[in-house]
DNA sequence: TGTCAATATGCGAATATTTGCATACTTAAG
DNA sequence: CTTAAGTATGCAAATATTCGCATATTGACA
């Protein structure tokens, strides 16, 4: 027996309500959506307002197929509106969460970052 | 030329600094790391406090090999903190800032479906 | 030292994602 | 109707991820 060095009991404290295996995995789809440096990378352009598919293509230096298949994740994720103008379609940022969401990652990153500062002499 | 409907110049307005590719991989690596449902599930479970890998396996379902790497890939990520007690493992979430990110992205698929209410005569 | 429990790792198969070419679709204009 | 620009899609190759078995590693204890 392994010592009890720590209580076997882990806390039944509140049975707060879990979400399903499915709604974990909505969930999920969001976060893999995001996962992209590419699409962030799109995203980032889209801050500054609403583009067209061929300026994000200038813009981000990427091929038009694989701009056109992230922007058509994204905007099936929610991510981003759609709207077609003539032969043109925009896309735009459907809500402003998806920045929130990089700001707090990006927070945490500086503060590990932050940690690392003077530890130059680290094994 | 596709009508003049919409102004060519787009907003060069703020300059506001751009993060480097480098930079939105970090960032992708992280929300790749939470697109996955076993991972927000043991997420969950760790919501209410550190836990070992055996009770993560008990309480998920999922294989020992599986926890294990998932908790590593979170580990590495920077998302646990991992504290040896013998010969177990307590695994423990390092940083509340998932939890807010999980928050914001079900506040948005909430809203999303209720959107979806009454709607039930759509084609 | 030998054994057992808990955890981690190497490896391969299954699966999913990404990318880009070629091409199809769509709309405006002649 | 024909053409051209802008966007989307089918397909296949390259790449990455997930999973689980078998096995290695680690630490406690007899």
């Amino acid at each position: 027996m392994p010592g009890p060095k720590r209580s076997k009991s882990a806390a039944p404290k509140k049975a707060l309500q879990k979400m399903t295996p499915a709604a974990l995995d909505k969930l999920a789809v969001v976060f893999r959506v995001l996962g992209d440096g590419g699409r962030l990378q799109l995203l980032q352009e889209l801050k500054e307002g609403e583009k067209t598919v061929g300026e994000l293509v200038t813009l981000s230096q990427m091929g038009q197929t694989v701009v056109s298949k992230h922007l058509k994740l994204m905007h099936q994720a929610g991510l981003l509106s759609r709207q077609k103008d003539g032969v043109r379609v925009i896309y735009a940022v459907s809500d402003p969460m998806v920045f929130q969401l990089c700001e707090l990652v990006c927070g945490k990153l500086n503060r590990e970052k932050e940690e690392m500062q003077g530890m130059e002499y680290m094994i």
